[in-house]
DNA sequence: TATGAATGAGGCTTCATTCAT
DNA sequence: GATGAATGAAGCCTCATTCAT
């Protein structure tokens, strides 16, 4: 049914939010089911366990990024810089939507303590992201450079939600948006 | 009493590699004490609670870097960049030590939920790194202008520690090294 | 209706099954309808609740251990150990029913934290297969001996298949077989 | 310390009457816990988990057997029969503690559904209990009857105390005892 | 200082059962 | 007949903390 799968949908967002407020460790079980407006046993019919539910998320988060933020690079004909920018803007109510913060970025830094799995797919969706950043950097750059600037361009946006989730200063992605701009003006 | 004092210390810091490879809901006060040596009773001895440790931990991380990390800049008559690049190594040391992270970043994320009192050192922490970077740029730039790339710095390295945790690519602190010498260069 | 009853029939060997497997404690409603090929809430529509289950699954069992089992004795114009071997076959058939063990001889040791009902319902049990056991002795014994060699038999069986779900040795039931064919011929 | 041993004991046969009286999976840790008087978080200060629990229950079942019950068998020097009605009693007394049953059967039941190691186990301590008995036999027959006699009265035993747990029944036990006795009377 | 032992609360998970559809 | 979904209780286990010794 529809409503069905409108409702798995609003409960994995609804853990999204949970996991990127308070982290994997400090999101029990119990929260995630309150939060989904669940009890904690009918919470379990709908998933087996904390560490599925957490890949469930995570794949869900991956495919909502690939079509929401990753895909902007390849269904547009727009400008670099007007591409970059629409994706920007894209990353950045990602970040904000409710609590400031990435929630890959938050899971990864748990992701060793989780298992192998959280990690390949943490890493895995990072390099999605990086691929998109990679084809916008192409335009002006040679691959390994493409490459190599979305590297850079993924880390200082982590660095940037990271020091925005503290201080609570858009500053930090402006700043990175302009840097990134700049690179793709140049030349 | 001499020893004694080295102990505190050294529980110290194992208690902050404990934190930065774990998080701190991620970390038991049992993990503390056996990875010290103690019994938990014996611990809780040292420490009255886990909050109190977190903050004895970030008090001493703190200091540490004032004397280790910060202070480079002051007492030093080189130039910038060589003053930038012993620091630097400085700070790749410190994220290096026994795992990939930085302890502030890492709190940081979690700080929100620990208590306000974390979230304000945390702030502290990063606001003296923040200082002693603008005073490096301050060779170049103006005072605000100094003051903005120091925190741009700041997110830069703790975007790159996050990437380098989690690809162990040294990569991202490389660039962070290189952009930040091209912006001491410059001019 | 007719495939109704065989369908019930199914699932209460199905249920048996899993309770020789398992015992009672140790097998989840989850797992007997999963075992049947229904839903929970589909398995309930058939048994009120575990306790009602078992009941049923042991007045079948009782059922077919009556018409399979113990009825050899009365039916059959046989020489007595003729008639024993003919038994023990069915009787090792039935102990050897894809998993090894006595499901009266399981069930016998929870009996007494389920419910006096159970246990009632197990020595109704052992009750018949001893008159049959009694029956075949009574050849060649008086009356009483006849219920005590009865007795003794079928604790020697259910020692033997103890011994035998452990090991996986048909060395126990064979001398149980040849015992039991000793007393047969004797005199 | 002392009384710490004898408190370590005094759990273990505690835990051990539980797990006779319920079995494995219908034994919980709060009924362990409170059958020593202690609080579940007090309970796993002692034993880390259920599994590791049993197992210590089962070695310390193993060494008392060994010890009070198979030893018998070689510190004595009286007859064969002597000896074994010696053994006899004190298997009724084991048997008889508290709560009519053999653990070892009761546990094997099942063991499968544990581990293997509680089924090595269990067949370890079947194994020095065969032992023993072949030692009495041997007296009389050659040493593969001695090892078959040995299996079969112990499969007598198990079936035996079976029984005496559903019926409450001397008779069982008795008549196993008579059928040993005769064996080593005979020629 | 240190430790063995304890505790109440909470965390993850399963259970038997129910009920609307 | 069957199912998806829910629930309160319980089961296993860990946590932060305390206290007598």
């Amino acid at each position: 049914m529809r409503p069905q799968k409108l409702t798995t949908e609003h409960m994995l967002n609804t853990c999204a939010l949970q996991f990127k407020t308070h982290g994997y460790a400090g999101t029990s079980m119990e929260m995630l089911a309150q939060a989904c407006g669940l009890t904690k046993a009918a919470f379990y019919y709908h998933f087996p366990n904390k560490h599925a539910l957490l890949m469930h998320v995570l794949e869900h988060t991956h495919l909502y990024l690939n079509q929401h933020l990753f895909a902007v690079v390849t269904t547009s004909d727009q400008q670099p810089t007007d591409i970059f920018q629409h994706m920007h803007q894209r990353a950045v109510q990602f970040f904000s939507y409710e609590v400031t913060g990435c929630l890959i970025g938050i899971i990864s830094v748990e992701s060793h303590d989780i298992s192998n799995e959280v990690v390949e797919k943490i890493q895995a969706i990072f390099k999605d992201w990086q691929a998109a950043f990679a084809q916008l950097f192409q335009y002006q750059y040679d691959s390994e450079q493409a490459q190599n600037l979305a590297k850079i361009s993924i880390a200082d946006y982590e660095g940037a939600i990271l020091m925005t989730r503290l201080y609570d200063d858009a500053f930090y992605l402006e700043q990175v948006e302009q840097r990134i701009l700049k690179l793709l003006k140049s030349i």
